[in-house]
DNA sequence: CTTGACACGGTACCTTGGTACAGGGATTAC
DNA sequence: GTAATCCCTGTACCAAGGTACCGTGTCAAG
């Protein structure tokens, strides 16, 4: 049998065999060759591109991204541009991404640097700030937290960051 | 009818009705007093309550945390210094976060840094970059992204997170 | 007394990135 | 030839934080 089984390939590429199944369901790699037996038989350079799914998502993209990465790089047509517009997206993604879990290491500084430390729970300024409903006119926080817990990594509410009244 | 309808309560917390029935399932409310008719009917202190758990949501907690919170809270034995744990922990965590995903612009911003911007994509480092499937000791990823894009907020695996091969 | 708005319980569904298992068939090593 | 691996499909499940829907029941206002 030439080629590699699933098997072989998942190791090489040092993921599990259930991982390359899920991967082709994804649509991120091809379906390989299915000779007699009905055995997957992968190309060498299946390594290669699970290679790149692994390197995408240590740079913070999600499948359906890489997903598209690998359609933009499979067609010879594509502009080098496109490629670096996506980067270039993702990181500013992660740079709001940060700037928001600063924002909540800001406020939790806050609350750790005025509690007493010891004693009854009464002169706790955690508690105490936690226990704020911080009223105003941002009180549904429905529309408030759009972007923000939720979907961690979605391009599309990227757009709102900036309209949130947390700041 | 004394007290607040779900409805009311959710309206005043700025939440939706079923993420009342949400949390008092998963044990962040307690159960409310239900009269003839079956309908529950909340004390003013619901909303407090509620307001607690977003406030603790916005810096950063679990839902699981903050039941665990909240039953600190309700202890009249708890010292402070056992809510100052719980933040100073959930400090670290969000700081641990921001290394990873600063490691990550980092990555990019290279990528982005080497990139030509224009032209084919074999001229493209970005592709080049990431079509290098990382060769070396580190090559199990099952073990490599514990900690890392999974389980974003799991306190557990905070332990691991120095042991990575990504540095 | 009727009608409309609200509430009820229960269940299913969503996203992301997989993992696990059941009940078979194929291949390979001895 | 047989046993041990490996692989097949399909389905269910995990966390987290909800959201949505359904058919039915109740409450309050006119």
């Amino acid at each position: 049998m030439q080629g590699l089984t699933i098997g072989k390939l998942a190791a090489s590429a040092g993921v599990g065999v259930e991982t390359v199944r899920f991967y082709e369901r994804k649509g991120l790699i091809d379906r390989p060759a299915r000779p007699a037996g009905g055995y997957r038989l992968y190309p060498g350079e299946s390594v290669t591109r699970l290679g790149f799914i692994r390197e995408a998502q240590d740079v913070g993209f999600t499948l359906k991204e890489i997903a598209d990465l690998l359609t933009l790089r499979a067609n010879p047509a594509t502009d080098c541009a496109a490629m670096r517009g996506r980067a270039a997206a993702k990181l500013a993604q992660l740079e709001s991404r940060i700037a928001q879990f600063e924002r909540m290491c800001t406020t939790l500084g806050g609350l750790l640097a005025a509690c007493p430390g010891r004693g009854a729970l009464d002169g706790c300024s955690i508690v105490a700030a936690l226990s704020q409903a911080a009223p105003g006119s941002c009180s549904d926080r429905r529309n408030r937290i759009a972007g923000s817990r939720k979907s961690m990594m979605k391009t599309a509410e990227l757009t709102i960051q900036g309209m949130h009244c947390e700041g």
